[in-house]
DNA sequence: TTGAAAGCGCTAACAG
DNA sequence: CTGTTAGCGCTTTCAA
């Protein structure tokens, strides 16, 4: 409650134009379309309203009738805090409520733990639309969203056959990332990437386990990634790929290290992600290697803090991201294919990437 | 839409029902009481749903029905990219939103532009309560949710007679701190602080618009701050306040610049807010001016960035703000008085403060 | 301008 | 375990 005692809703339309002795439909119109009755009359039903406590049509009764909401859905998948927690997540909601702010609509943040599968928070979600951002292909959540009988927009993946899409185009972005590496003279490579399934690794990923990936944006970069190296004659198989379950600056620090001790010889760490490249450029500075005199590194998203810290990186706009999937979705007239805007994306050469040390200057000193 | 040709929702917990010959009931509870039939007939009723394209429930009805929304509304004011903006109050989203996720109910951003006074959004959102975080004591979409008959938990400000509330006790934090930099010896200060009323003033602000300040925090912190400085016999009405309308790192290095200009003999910054303490000290490495050595800077809600800087400040717990002010609406059980949970604050000092330089240190260095 | 009729789709007693 | 009965509170043709 909040204030006094209040007695359980005590008015309704049907009560007020009783007590003012109209029908309900002037009543309604008194609230909905004022130019349908005299000023003076509408001015009795709102006093009346206000004498009697009525607080005005109720919004489920009318979405019911009117058949529209007025909120859209947001399904994010996995524990909230990551989401707010990354500042390239946190872009993607701001752009969204934005659309949605501009368009009137609220935003509705579907309640879904990770853990418990509670599909049933979909199905309960009173909301013309949905967008999902960045799940699983198999997300149990997702497939309720797709069951309910409302557009659905997806952001970033998965890719499901016939459902709108708005994402960056991740192979070329990554493709044009490792192609700067490349030819930096790079070829002995790591990589430090984000979960590739729902359960838990948080270890070397096997070439496998990189092309069976449930998340089709790290599927993807890995694969654009392998392409991009075997054209220049390095064995996918023999490069690291270390994978961590949690998105934090930590868990990045962490799998640096692992890989690392791994293998030393690794000239460049090619990061799925700003957040875990940040730790990546943590544990470096922790083991006393320059960067990027020994040790390259990258990102991928373009967040803030990655220029602050001299990231090369690939940067896409999340805001537009968001902002983009809220108008796609609000737009939904009854279309037939299926629509996919595709962001830009554009690469970030900074100073944390530079050719790696020769075995020469190894010996002798740069 | 997203997906192909879906014909306008054909089924209905009605027609499954006649299709299968058994009552509505039955359908109903195959749904929400799988206790209450055989699994044999509800495998078939599911089965029948799927075959018929009937999505289960509909979310609307049944909360008409039910009386229950499944969702909070939030209400926060202003321009939604300062709320996504500033570590503080995504801090809060993301405990009210933890709150919600345990309880399984949704959370609803109500889109509440500041200029379009669009209270309709309000009337229109589907919820069974709202949490209003910091809007001014005249916001009109404050009164707009006082109004609806649920229950309703403010956060920080403004206060309402009769209304939860969930806060930290502002003036004794910044009493603490006023305390603390009068024990370092400064007499000289300048305070910077945001809007105090829904009308811009990006200036000075004069004694009575700080008394009458339709923010309640900034209005308490301000008070706070005078007495504090007036018990040492400083004259509060000779100690410059810049305000700022916007809540931005750059506006707090624009207000630290004004407020130097016009002051050079002032020894302490107090910011209430460490956004706006990171740009006076960004203005005070601009000038070249030393801190704490020539100018103490200190800031208010410990955010994570004012550790990394040094930033005395105090802090509050934002997360466990918002998943109190959560908790205490989902708990709403009928009660007479309103309930106001208090959130501790701590001093933090750090290495932005120090004692004031004298006029000795001045001419002949430290 | 105003009113009467007809549900929107569902759930909750309660009785069988 | 299943069905019958009654609305939840509102909007919306269509007439008057």
């Amino acid at each position: 409650m909040g204030r006094p005692i209040r007695t359980r809703r005590q008015a309704t339309l049907a009560s007020l134009a009783a007590e003012l002795g109209v029908s309900r439909t002037t009543v309604s119109n008194a609230y909905n379309r004022p130019d349908q009755l005299s000023p003076e009359l509408r001015r009795r039903v709102l006093e009346t309203a206000r004498r009697l406590g009525y607080p005005g049509p109720d919004p489920v009764a009318r979405s019911l009738r009117t058949r529209k909401a007025g909120a859209v859905g947001l399904l994010l998948t996995e524990n909230l805090s990551y989401a707010f927690r990354d500042p390239a997540a946190i872009g993607v909601l701001e752009g969204l409520a934005l659309a949605c702010e501009d368009a009137g609509v609220g935003l509705h943040l579907v309640p879904a733990s990770p853990g418990r599968e509670d599909v049933a928070a979909v199905h309960r979600a009173g909301v013309d639309g949905f967008v999902v951002y960045s799940v699983p292909d198999d997300d149990p959540h997702l497939a309720a969203v797709l069951q309910r009988p409302v557009p659905t927009v997806i952001v970033d993946q998965p890719r499901v056959e016939g459902v709108d899409r708005v994402g960056p185009d991740d192979a070329a972005a990554i493709t044009g990332l490792a192609n700067h590496l490349v030819e930096l003279g790079h070829r002995q490579v790591g990589v430090l990437c984000m979960r590739l399934a729902r359960e838990r690794n948080d270890d070397f990923a096997s070439v496998p386990r990189q092309r069976e990936a449930h998340f089709h944006v790290q599927r993807t970069r890995l694969a654009a990634l392998a392409k991009a190296f075997e054209a220049v004659g390095v064995d996918w198989a023999s490069v690291p790929v270390v994978e961590r379950f949690e998105h934090t600056v930590d868990d990045g620090a962490s799998a640096a290290r692992q890989l690392l001790d791994a293998y030393p010889q690794v000239t460049a760490l090619i990061c799925t992600s700003d957040i875990l490249a940040l730790g990546a450029l943590a544990e470096a500075d922790r083991r006393g290697l320059r960067v990027p005199a020994e040790l390259t590194v990258t990102g991928f998203d373009g967040i803030a803090e990655a220029e602050r810290h001299g990231l090369t990186t690939v940067h896409q706009p999340v805001l537009d991201k968001g902002r983009a999937a809220g108008k796609l979705l609000l737009a939904s007239a009854e279309h037939g294919a299926p629509r996919v805007i595709t962001l830009p994306t554009e690469l970030k050469v900074r100073s944390s990437s530079a050719p790696p040390r020769t075995a020469e200057q190894m010996w002798f000193g740069p």
